[in-house]
DNA sequence: GTTGACTCACTAATATCTTAGTGATCAAAT
DNA sequence: ATTTGATCACTAAGATATTAGTGAGTCAAC
C-alpha cells in the first residue's frame, strides 16, 4: 500500500454523487480510534450473551470484574480502571446497590471516600460466568491463534506504554465555533428569561 | 509468562481487605476489550477538544468524517462504518439535520431507503478542522514513533481481518440469570395491571 | 483558628446507547 | 392478486455518557 495515494475514492464518490464539493483537504491518517472501537466492539459481541445472561450490563460486569480482581476499591479508582466517568459510576453503582450486587461505606479516616466491595450473591454470579468467559476467550484464541492474540496485547501495552499524556493538543483558532451546543440552550434560555 | 500462574495479586488484595471471600475461579485470560477501550480513550482525549471546539459531539463527527470520505450514504452504512446502532443514528441525524449539517432525501426506487449527504455548512467545518486533526496525528506519531504507529494498525488489521463472526457463543446454563432488568419490570407491570 | 485551594462524590441536563418492538415497503412464493 | 418473509427506518424506555457545576470534607498556609 502506497501511503502517498491522496484518496482517489472519497474524490471519485463526491464525483459520482454530484456533490460538486473538491473536499478540501481530507484526513491522509487513517482513523485509529475507529478502527480501536471496531475492534473492541467486534470481540465483545462474542462476551455480550453471558453478560445479559446473568441479567448485568456490560459496565456491571466491568465493575464486578475489577473489584474481584482488585478487591475492595474507591470510586475513582473504579472510574480509572474501568474507564467509567464518575458521574455516570454513581449511577452505575446505585442501581448495583439496589440489586446486591456491591456494598458501600465511608472510609472512616476521610469522610470524603466510599469504599465499594462485592457482595455474596456477586461472588456467585462471578463464579458462574467466569468458566464460560474463560471458554469463549478459547475459541476466540483458536480462531484467531494464540500468537496474534498475544501480539495484540503485546501491541497495545507498547502504545500505552509510551507517555501520550504529555502530548499538547493543537492550538485552537480563536472561537471559530458556532457555538457549543449547550452554550446555545444556555444562552436561548436567558434570552427567554429577559423577556418576561 | 506462565499461563497457569493463579493471579495471586486478587487473592493477596481480597486477604489484605479482609474480604475472607476466596475468589472462586478467578478469569485466567486478560481483558482485551478493556485494553482496547483505554487505548481507544487515550487516544481520543487528544482529539475530543478539536470536536467539541467545532460545536460538535463525538458521533457527529464520526458521521461528517465518514461522509467525506465515502460521499452521500444510507443510514444502515453509516451505523455499519460509524458503529452506531441504528435507534442512536436516528437521534443523531435528525439533530444534526436540525444543525444544518446533513440533509436526507429518500431514495426513490426504494421507499424505505433514506440517502444523507453533507452540507455545505459541514463541508466547512471539515474543511477547517481537518488541519488540525492531522497536526494532532503528527504530534502524536511523533511522540509515538510512526512504526510503534503503523505495526498498531497493521495488527488491529490483522486481528479483525480473521473470520469472527464465525465463533460461535458458548452454550449458557438454563435460566441462571435472576432474570434480565426490564423482564423484571415488565413483569411487575403486567402483574401490577392483573391486580386492577 | 481562619481562610483558601483542593479533592471527593454527587446532581442536573442533554446526548447517546441498548434492547425490544412497530409500521411501511419491498420481493418472492404461492 | 395475495400472502409471506424480510428489510428499513423509526419509536419507546431505561441505562449510560458527557459537560458543567455543587456542597461537604481535607489540608496547608497564613
Amino acid at each position: 500500500m502506497n501511503d502517498r495515494i491522496p484518496r482517489s475514492a472519497a474524490r471519485k464518490a463526491a464525483a459520482e454523487t454530484g456533490q460538486g464539493n473538491p473536499m478540501s483537504a481530507p484526513i491522509a491518517h487513517r482513523n485509529l480510534p475507529q478502527l480501536l472501537l471496531k475492534a473492541r466492539e467486534t470481540l465483545l459481541a462474542h462476551f455480550r450473551p453471558i453478560i445479559t445472561h446473568f441479567g448485568l450490563t456490560e459496565q456491571q460486569w466491568r465493575v464486578m470484574r475489577t473489584l474481584s480482581e482488585q478487591g475492595e476499591m474507591e470510586p475513582r479508582q473504579i472510574c480509572e480502571a474501568c474507564q467509567i466517568l464518575s458521574p455516570s459510576l454513581t449511577g452505575v453503582l446505585l442501581r448495583m446497590e439496589e440489586l446486591g450486587l456491591v456494598e458501600r461505606r465511608r472510609v472512616p479516616e476521610d469522610q470524603r471516600r466510599m469504599l465499594v466491595s462485592l457482595t455474596a450473591r456477586s461472588l456467585d454470579i462471578i463464579g458462574r460466568m467466569a468458566p464460560l468467559i474463560e471458554q469463549q476467550y478459547r475459541r476466540l484464541e483458536e480462531a484467531v491463534g494464540k500468537p496474534l492474540l498475544d501480539e495484540t496485547y503485546a501491541q497495545l501495552d507498547r502504545l500505552l506504554s509510551t507517555r501520550l499524556d504529555a502530548v499538547a493538543t493543537v492550538e485552537l483558532p480563536p472561537c471559530d465555533a458556532p457555538m457549543s451546543a449547550p452554550a446555545r440552550r444556555r444562552k436561548a434560555a436567558n434570552e427567554d428569561e429577559a423577556r418576561d
